[in-house]
DNA sequence: TCTGGGGTCCTAGGACCC
DNA sequence: TCTGGGGTCCTAGGACCC
């Protein structure tokens, strides 16, 4: 009957119940689940913000994103955790490789969320609802976190499913339920449907997710751009995108941070840049990329921000080389005052090869090639931190800034 | 005491070329 | 004095996602 049925998985409060799950496996008797309580960043860092909450927390309208000060306001009994990548990254890889039973055709959306294609599967595993909650139990049991599995004909229609009722639950949305269950929700509910669109869209009188399918395209064309065409097709259902087995290729590299104090002096700004630059650098080279534009973002004290970026003649994944590129974009660009947040990022990516180098100035890239592979392998074998520029000796600054998605974990049950 | 960090895609405006 | 239009590339900024 539907030519194509696709699965979302989806981790409720996935931080939080990974890290409920963990304090659980270490031998905590309190579940983090069924208390008010959160991930969230450090206070003193200024990274203090909500990353995730528990379903109690959420009755105290506890918002993701928002600052921890705002939700202790209304909470002051919030207990607040930090994040933990590694632990998220393990109860993701163990996820996937249950869900790998079940299709060959799985895309990873992002740490917590995956597409799975069921199409034709059901002599297998039953229909799709029966195996969606095959899915869902063997992840509780096997792994002690649930998810929600959202049923439909495609990817879209799917993901807004699983986003219906939590936790625990499957939901399908084909077709011929748009209608009933996803018309009538309001339209910020909406896959790509942010703060901005919103708002003009409840300024054109478009309320609901239904108002905005039977609202007239090209109006919105008119206001929105393509991006209103996009969301009238998700309005009404539509959206032919495949559950891609491949990770799409990388288009960029960057890391940020927020600096603990406001910098004022140039000295400090580049030391924040040279870290930065170690680690966009060090992914570079991992990925065998080397990068043919350099982009700088600051964000000021007063959160105002802007960013410059310019073309390299030849691509480089040279730390030397690139953090020169950078200091030169921040000094043309820098306007004194006082930043809060600074930003590195690569783009314009190739297949690195050394041929590049043997245009001029040979023996000196090599150098320093050589140079960022003793780095690089040294930072492989004892860590980030073992080996650091002397510039950084008595500095305030960490020497290695910025997380890296780090593959080849053990399964999660193997840790169990 | 406010307000993270990792991404992708789109658009407007200017430069430049024919 | 007036005054084309098509195309591409580049940049900065904004919107959206998790």
């Amino acid at each position: 009957m539907h030519s194509k049925v696709i699965f979302h998985i989806d981790v409720n409060s996935a931080y939080l119940s990974w890290e409920a799950t963990s304090r659980l496996q270490n031998g905590h008797s309190l579940d983090l689940r069924t208390i008010p309580s959160a991930i969230g960043g450090d206070v003193d860092k200024r990274r203090g913000i909500i990353l995730a909450k528990s379903i109690p927390a959420k009755k105290y309208n506890i918002k993701t994103g928002e600052s921890l000060m705002e939700a202790f306001k209304k909470c002051p009994d919030l207990k607040v955790v930090p994040p933990n990548y590694d632990l998220y990254m393990q109860c993701s890889n163990a996820m996937v490789h249950i869900l790998k039973d079940y299709s060959p055709f799985i895309q990873r959306y992002s740490v917590d969320e995956c597409f799975l294609d069921y199409s034709n599967m059901d002599e297998h595993f039953g229909s799709p609802v029966q195996a969606a909650t095959t899915i869902q139990t063997r992840i509780y049991n096997a792994l002690g976190f649930t998810v929600n599995i959202g049923i439909s004909s495609n990817k879209l229609l799917a993901k807004m499913a699983s986003d219906f009722q939590k936790p625990n639950l499957v939901h399908t949305l084909f077709p011929e339920e748009i209608e009933k269950k996803m018309w009538p929700l309001p339209i910020g509910d909406l896959f790509m449907v942010g703060k901005s669109s919103a708002k003009k869209l409840l300024n054109l009188g478009i309320y609901t997710i239904g108002d905005l399918a039977k609202s007239n395209p090209d109006l919105l064309y008119t206001h929105l751009k393509s991006h209103g065409l996009l969301i009238w097709n998700y309005a009404n259902g539509m959206d032919h995108s495949l559950v891609s087995k491949e990770s799409d290729p990388v288009k960029g590299i960057g890391n940020s941070t927020t600096i603990p104090f406001d910098v004022e002096d140039e000295k400090t700004a580049k030391l924040i840049l040279l870290s930065l630059c170690e680690s966009v650098c060090m992914r570079l080279r991992q990925s065998n990329l080397s990068s043919e534009l350099v982009h700088i973002k600051i964000k000021t004290n007063n959160f105002h921000s802007y960013s410059h970026q310019k073309k390299l003649l030849y691509g480089s994944n040279i730390t030397h080389t690139i953090y020169q590129e950078v200091c030169l974009l921040f000094d043309e660009v820098w306007d004194k005052e006082p930043i809060r947040q600074l930003g590195v990022r690569v783009s314009n990516l190739n297949a690195s090869t050394k041929e590049q180098l043997n245009l001029f100035d040979t023996t000196h890239k090599e150098k320093l090639q050589r140079l960022d592979d003793s780095i690089d392998s040294i930072r492989k074998k004892y860590g980030n931190e073992a080996i650091l520029r002397g510039c950084f000796i008595n500095a305030p600054i960490k020497p290695f800034v910025g997380g890296m998605p780090t593959k080849d974990y053990p399964i999660m049950s193997s840790l169990l």
